[in-house]
DNA sequence: GCCTAACCGAGACGGTACGTCCGGTCTTTTT
DNA sequence: AAAAAGACCGGACGTACCGTCTCGGTTAGGC
């Protein structure tokens, strides 16, 4: 569910003439943040399937029925808690731009402070437990965590092939897939940090040669 | 834990006297195979989070307590049927010897039957609960499910830097790690199936490009 | 709390300056009616612990906030809708005069019609659990809802006295006492209404021999 | 449901040829024991509505689903404890023979014990919102509390009558009526206690006045 | 006619209990 | 002693309800 769908619930039932003023009291977004934000350390904390809604509520000082108004389940609110983690530390800044391809990618790997990636790196940790918890939901589409992440090297790569610096035939999409795939092992699987050490023999040992060496097309 | 612990049980405690003598009725080997198999449907039917133990012992005509007699908890078992499934595909045959890396991994990676490719996708596609139940476990070392596995692309890939198929600067182990971490994103996170679109792309776009084409050592 | 104070609270803080002009929009005073109105009917309909706030105030298309700015809570609303139940069946008419203290009694204690007597009987079956709602609230005196009635019965019966027709010494509160437990035994226990076979055998088998034969005094 | 229904299940199944043994761990009866135990300690603590099944939980040292598998709500498991108490403190010692029958019937209302006495006042004057918690399960016949001590007061009475001490035509069960009415009035509505003052008042100021003086028939 | 305060319906809020469901252990009977 | 069956403790989940608070809007006086 998320967010948007119980945003949506309210404006959803007018369909011709009024404006459909939505009575009652408002929802507080005070409240979604602090949810949001108790939930984010919880699961750095303790890990998803030790963090209980009860551990939540009293930590953001809600009631349950404020929780379950707004998601449906506790997956459905971790899900949203991890789209919203990568949301607050990438829009902030535009794309980096330091004119090579290789010092673009590790600028935006390379998280902006270490508190940040290793909470992260803790809340990934403890994630495992939570990827299908209702196998048939995220089936489709990709896992929203890295989706923003994602978005942003997709735009650095087709720039770096723009301005001629990686062969037109390299396939990006390939490419960010195994970043992503990396990560989510090291984190998920391997339970190891995202250091520099990681991401710069990720970018050099293999992205980089892959997308400079694409195979002959067939 | 797994299955030997638990055969030592029995045996351990008596050291002097006796010669050993199992006392009362024997362990029924078909029990084990019942809730192996049990156990692999299910998690490919439900996935890890939602199968209980309860319709594991269900489906296998079995005792709780003929469970936690040879698994300490449910992701022991899990785990043991992880490695049961791909001992089961992978020991069969030798390693292929097609003359050429590329094709020797395709034999590998591609499953040997289409029905085994299903199963072994929808088992790993509900398996993400699993990964981190716990989360100190696992957190050193490799996960057991893609370790048989990489044994043999290890094999496969030192054989074909010997015979001059590949720079002896070639980074095994990152590629190693690359086809795994692809392989499980794929499955759990994905959730899309294991085909040979799939295999080929991986192993032309990204592993054979990075493993010629190592970047100069710093 | 009931009514009254509800509106005490607006003129109460204020006693010198000002004439206490209430300032503001009026109370409305057919909101009162409605919420009572409903509360009557679902009481009779489900009883009080399956009554919830909301269906009252659903039904009576009224805010929760109106509820309880006139009453404190459920069981003082429950508490009045009682007290209003019987102020409205009973000041109706003044004391019967029939000429015999039987069919005096027999007139206060038959309803006045068979629609209002299964009513009052459906509320009082379903209301068990009101009566200690709060343990120390009603502990001492006796529970309103018999009270206005009682005061009746206790009129005629020290009416019959003062005529000759009953002994001087007849225990008139402990007769009070027994219509009364009778009474709410039948509704509130054993769940059986109040028809004139019951009301007609209590007053003959009971309380009439019981005040025409007080035990010689000690 | 209750206790026996419990039972019941395991045992109607078969028809025909097997004794049916139940099958697997059985029932700790020790267990009903000390949920009954807390319970009735915890009711007579604070009362129906502030009791919590958590709490009963935890002073039996139990687990939920034991509670459940024996009782299907809050409301069955107290229904269960009252028919026990009285159970308990009534079927130890047989009818009492004091010659008369006003002493007969004082020696059984009066409780055994003052520390009885108090326990069963403080339970029943925290019953009130018991009562009708689901309105229709006891709307037909009897409230189980009073059951079995009218059973034992209806056995003094007939033998009174048969021994001449009251006439024939007195209404046997009209006066247990009486009986059970005054005296759940007293501690559900009144929350006074069960002291001699009121039994004696009772029975010689209502009961019997009303049995040694029946109407004339009509 | 406009201002201001208290009202109104609607419904979100914090808190708390309920009854269900599981994981892992223990007990009973049969093999 | 191991098997199947199932009761046991502990604890999290998601639902429901109470009494409070907030929202936009309406209804009166007093100016």
């Amino acid at each position: 569910m998320g967010l948007v769908k119980g945003l949506k619930i309210q404006k959803v039932d007018q369909s011709d003439s009024k404006p459909s003023v939505p009575l009652g009291r408002k929802r507080d977004n005070a409240v979604d943040e602090r949810i949001l934000e108790s939930t984010t350390e919880i699961l750095a904390e303790v890990g998803y399937d030790n963090m209980t809604m009860d551990m939540v509520v009293a930590r953001a000082k809600a009631g349950k029925a404020s929780v379950y108004r707004r998601w449906s389940s506790k997956s459905d609110l971790v899900r949203d808690v991890l789209s919203w983690m990568n949301r607050n530390s990438l829009e902030l800044d535009g794309l980096p731009e330091t004119g090579a391809i290789r010092s673009d990618l590790l600028a935006v790997l390379r998280p902006h402070s270490a508190a940040e990636s290793d909470r992260k790196f803790r809340v990934l940790a403890g994630l495992g437990s939570f990827l299908s918890h209702d196998m048939g939901q995220t089936a489709t589409g990709h896992f929203e965590l890295f989706q923003p992440w994602m978005e942003v090297n997709r735009a650095l790569l087709r720039r770096a092939i723009d301005r001629g610096e990686l062969p037109p035939q390299a396939d990006v999409e390939k490419a960010l897939q195994v970043i992503a795939s990396m990560a989510a092992y090291r984190g998920l699987i391997q339970h190891e940090p995202f250091d520099s050490e990681f991401f710069g023999s990720l970018i050099d040992g293999i992205v980089l040669p892959a997308l400079k060496n694409p195979p002959p097309s067939p």
